[in-house]
RNA sequence: GGGCCCGUCGCCUAGCCAGGAUAGGGCGCCGGCCUUCUAAGCCGGUGGUCCGGGGUUCAAAUCCCCGCGGGCCCGCCA
C-alpha cells in the first residue's frame, strides 16, 4: 500500500535521473536530485518536472541528450502518459486514470491518510509554553504555544514518539517579587469573581510599580535637595528630569490598574509604601531561602506559584492544549542536579571567576569554528561569559536551564528536546547550549533544538507584564468569540443555541490557532485586533467551512461505491487537480514535521480548499447522471474533507460537521 | 560600538535554507453570481523597481559583499 503517493512518484523521476547520471559516471546524491523535482508553473507543462541543467553541466554533456534519455526511460513507466524536455527540464506527465486510481486507493485504504511514519522513530520533547507563573498567558505566549502545539501535533503525526513539557519558572526573581507583594498584602485567598492568574498579574505588575514608584521618589528627593543646596549642574538637571518623565509614566500605569481594582490598590499601595525594609534585601531573602527549600519560603513561594498555573490551566484547557510534564524548576534546585552542574563546570577548561562571579567562557568556546558550526549557532561576534551563580549564592535562570535541559534528555530518555522560545532569549539559548558542550554534555548540546519564533508586537503599544501593559490570551479569545457568535447568529437562525455557541467556540480558538501557528515564525508577528478578530483572510473558518460545506455533500449520500469509479474522467483538469493534492498531502504533512514548518502545511490546506471551492461553482456533485463519474466526484469531495480534516487536526483545531 | 532576525502590489503573506520555467494567496477597492449539493463561497477587474547598489552564475526574490529601514539582544533579569 502506498502511503504517500506524491513521494511515490517524486521516486520515480528521482531514480530514473540517478541511473542515467551513472551512466555518464556520476555518483548523483538522491536527495539532491529529489529537491529539484518541482510541480512546473502550469499543469499544461507537466505534472511534475526536474530541472537537469546541473547534472548535464557535472556529465559535461549537453542538457537535451541528459534529459532526452531520462525522458524516455520514464515513458517506460506505466503511470507515464508522456515525458518532454522543455528549457532545461524534463516533464512528465502522469495518466490521469493511473494517478487518480493511485491516490483513490491510498486515501480509501488509509484510515489515518496523511500519517506518514518514519522508519526509525524518535523520542522527542517539545518544551512550549513555560510561562513565568505570575500573570496570565498574554499573546506573546500563544505564538509559543500554539507553534509549540502544532509542531507536537506533525511530529506524532510523523510517528515519532512526543512528549510536551511546560518548565514553571518558579525560582526567579519576578516570582519572589510577587510572593513579597502577596505577602505584604497578607496572604489572602483569591476572590471568586476573577480569575486566579488575573489577580496575581494585577499585585505583580502594582508590586513592581509600587517599589519603582518608592525609589524613583527617594532618588528625586536627592536630586532636589542637591539643586537646592549647590545649585546642581546641567547633567543634574537632566537626570532629574528623566525621572520626572518615569515618574509620571509610572502613575499612569498606576493610575490603570487603579481603576480595574480600587481596593486592592489601596490595600497593596499602603502595605508598600509604610513598609519600612529593604526590598532587595527581602527579595533576596526569598529567593535564597526558596532555593535553599526554606518550609516558611516553600510554603510562600508554592502558594503564590499554584494559584498563578491554576489560571493558567484554564485558558490552556479552553484551547485544548495540555502537557505530558509539567516541571518546577524548584525541584530541580532542590534535587542538586543544579549543583552537581556547577560542580562539573568548576572542573571545566572553561571555568573562570568573572567579575567576581562563578561563570563559563562560553565566548572562548565559541571561537571554536567547529563547535559553533556543530552546535548550529549563527553568533559571530563576541559571546560573554556565562554567569552561572550570583554572588548571593543564587543561582541564574541560565545554569537552571543547563541543568533542566540535561534532566529533560534523562528523564525522557529522548533523542532530541525542541525548546520553542522567544527571539530576544537567542543569546542565552546559544550560551547554554556552548555551556553544555563544555562540561561535556555534547550529545545533548548537539540534539537541542531551539525553535526561534520572533515577537509578536501590538502597534502603538509597548507590551510589558511588569507593567501590566499586556492583551491577555484570555480577552482576546472572548473578543474573538463574541464577534463569531454574532457572526454565527444572523447566519444560521436555524441552528439551536447549544449548537451556535459551540460552533462560536470552535470558530474563535481556530481563528487564533491558525493565525499565530501558520506564518513563518521568524516573521514579527504585527498583531492587529482587526486582522486577528476578522475571521477572513486566510484563516481556519474558511477551511472549516470547506471542510463543512464537503461534509454536507457527503452527509446526503448513503455511500461511495469505490468500485465503480470512472478514473478516465480524471482527466477534467480541476479534478485532477484536486486529486493530485489530495495524493500531496502526506508528502506535505511530512515536510512540515521534518522541517519543523507548521506554515507549510498551513498554505498547503488554503491551496485546496481555493480549488475545491473553485470546482464546487464549476460542476455538481450529488446530481452528476454517470455514476462513474459520480462516484469519481464524490471520492475527490472525501479526499478534501478527510484533507482538511487531518490537516486541522494537526494545528489543535476541531473540524466540525457544519457550521 | 558589536551581534542576530526581518524587508515581496496600498496593507498582510507564500516562495529564500537546497538559485532554474509566467513571483502564488488573502485583505482592500470596482463590477457581476443565491428557484440548484452551506454565498464564511464563486467569477471578472484593479494592483509588484521582490528595500537600494554592487558581485558570483548560462540563470538571482533566492547565494556573497556594501548600504538603508524596522525589530530584538549584548544584566550577578527571565
Amino acid at each position: 500500500m502506498v502511503l504517500n503517493p506524491y513521494r511515490y512518484l517524486v521516486q520515480g523521476i528521482a531514480s530514473a535521473v540517478v541511473n542515467i547520471g551513472k551512466e555518464y559516471g556520476l555518483e548523483l546524491n538522491y536527495k539532491d536530485v529529489v529537491r529539484l523535482i518541482t510541480e512546473p508553473p502550469s499543469m499544461n507543462l507537466g505534472d511534475l518536472g526536474v530541472s537537469i541543467h546541473r547534472f548535464a553541466k557535472q556529465a559535461r554533456v549537453n542538457p537535451i541528450d541528459f534529459g532526452e534519455k531520462v525522458a524516455s526511460t520514464l515513458r517506460n513507466n506505466s503511470e507515464v502518459s508522456t515525458a518532454k524536455v522543455v528549457g532545461g527540464y524534463v516533464n512528465v506527465f502522469y495518466k490521469p486514470d493511473h494517478l487518480g486510481r493511485l491516490i483513490i486507493n491510498s486515501l480509501k485504504e488509509n484510515p489515518n491518510y496523511g500519517s506518514e511514519p518514519v522508519d526509525k522513530p524518535l523520542r522527542i520533547i517539545v518544551e512550549h509554553t513555560s510561562a513565568n507563573p505570575i500573570h496570565p498567558l498574554h499573546i506573546g505566549h500563544a505564538r509559543n504555544a500554539f507553534l509549540g502545539d502544532t509542531l507536537a501535533n506533525l511530529l506524532r503525526n510523523r510517528g515519532h514518539v512526543v512528549q510536551t513539557r511546560f518548565y514553571i519558572d518558579d525560582t526567579g526573581r519576578q516570582v519572589a517579587i510577587l510572593a513579597l507583594g502577596y505577602k505584604l498584602l497578607g496572604e489572602p485567598e483569591p476572590p471568586e469573581n476573577i480569575k486566579p492568574d488575573e489577580w496575581l498579574g494585577r499585585i505583580y505588575a502594582l508590586t513592581n510599580l509600587l517599589m519603582e514608584l518608592k525609589d524613583i521618589r527617594n532618588k528625586l528627593k536627592a536630586i532636589e535637595l542637591k539643586l537646592k543646596t549647590t545649585g546642581g549642574s546641567e547633567e543634574d538637571l537632566e537626570e532629574y528630569r528623566r525621572f520626572v518623565k518615569k515618574q509620571d509614566e509610572i502613575v499612569a500605569d498606576l493610575d490603570r490598574l487603579w481603576s480595574l481594582d480600587k481596593e486592592l490598590f489601596d490595600k497593596l499601595s499602603k502595605a508598600i509604601m509604610e513598609y519600612d525594609g529593604d526590598f532587595e534585601k527581602e527579595l533576596g531573602k526569598i529567593m535564597m531561602s526558596y532555593e535553599k527549600g526554606e518550609e516558611w519560603a516553600k510554603k510562600l513561594v508554592r502558594k503564590v506559584v499554584d494559584i498563578a498555573l491554576e489560571g493558567i490551566k484554564i485558558t490552556l484547557k479552553n484551547l485544548d492544549i495540555d502537557f505530558n510534564k509539567w516541571d518546577y524548576e524548584s525541584d530541580l534546585v532542590w534535587s542538586s542536579l543544579v549543583e552537581k552542574i556547577i560542580g562539573k563546570a568548576k572542573n571545566s577548561p572553561y571555568f573562570i571567576i568573572y567579575k567576581g562571579a562563578e561563570a563559563l567562557d562560553t565566548g572562548k568556546l565559541a571561537k571554536n569554528k567547529e563547535v559553533i558550526e556543530k552546535l548550529g549557532i549563527r553568533i559571530r561576534g563576541e559571546i560573554p561569559p556565562l554567569i552561572l551563580r550570583r554572588s548571593d549564592g543564587t543561582t541564574l535562570y541560565t545554569t537552571r536551564d543547563i541543568a533542566y535541559t540535561i534532566y529533560k534528555f534523562r528523564d525522557f530518555n529522548a533523542d532530541k528536546v525542541i525548546n520553542i522560545i522567544g527571539a530576544e532569549q537567542r543569546l542565552p539559548q546559544a550560551q547554554v547550549k556552548l555551556a553544555l558542550y563544555a562540561i561535556g554534555y555534547r550529545r545533548e548540546a548537539e540534539n537541542l533544538i531551539t525553535y526561534i519564533y520572533e515577537m509578536v508586537h501590538i502597534p502603538g503599544m509597548k507590551m510589558s507584564s511588569r507593567r501590566y501593559r499586556i492583551v491577555t490570551l484570555d480577552w482576546m479569545l472572548s473578543e474573538l468569540y463574541d464577534r463569531a457568535k454574532k457572526e454565527v447568529d444572523s447566519r444560521r437562525k436555524d441552528l439551536p443555541k447549544e449548537d451556535r455557541e459551540r460552533i462560536s467556540r470552535e470558530l474563535s480558538k481556530a481563528a487564533v490557532k491558525f493565525q499565530m501557528a501558520s506564518i513563518d515564525p521568524l516573521k514579527p508577528l504585527s498583531f492587529s485586533f482587526e486582522k486577528a478578530l476578522s475571521l477572513k483572510e486566510n484563516s481556519a473558518p474558511y477551511l472549516m467551512y470547506t471542510y463543512a460545506r464537503a461534509n454536507s455533500v457527503l452527509s446526503k449520500i448513503n455511500s461511495i461505491e469505490w468500485d465503480n469509479i470512472d478514473y478516465s474522467e480524471a482527466e477534467h483538469p480541476t479534478r485532477k487537480k484536486l486529486l493530485w493534492l489530495i495524493g500531496k498531502y502526506p508528502w506535505v504533512a511530512s515536510k512540515a514535521a521534518d522541517d519543523l514548518s507548521p506554515e507549510l502545511l498551513g498554505g498547503f490546506l488554503i491551496e485546496l480548499a481555493d480549488h475545491f471551492n473553485r470546482w464546487y461553482g464549476e460542476e455538481r456533485i450529488i446530481d452528476e447522471k454517470d455514476p462513474g463519474i459520480r462516484n469519481l466526484k464524490l471520492a475527490i469531495t472525501y479526499g478534501v474533507r478527510h484533507v482538511i480534516g487531518h490537516g486541522l487536526r494537526l494545528f489543535g483545531i476541531n473540524v466540525l460537521p457544519y457550521i
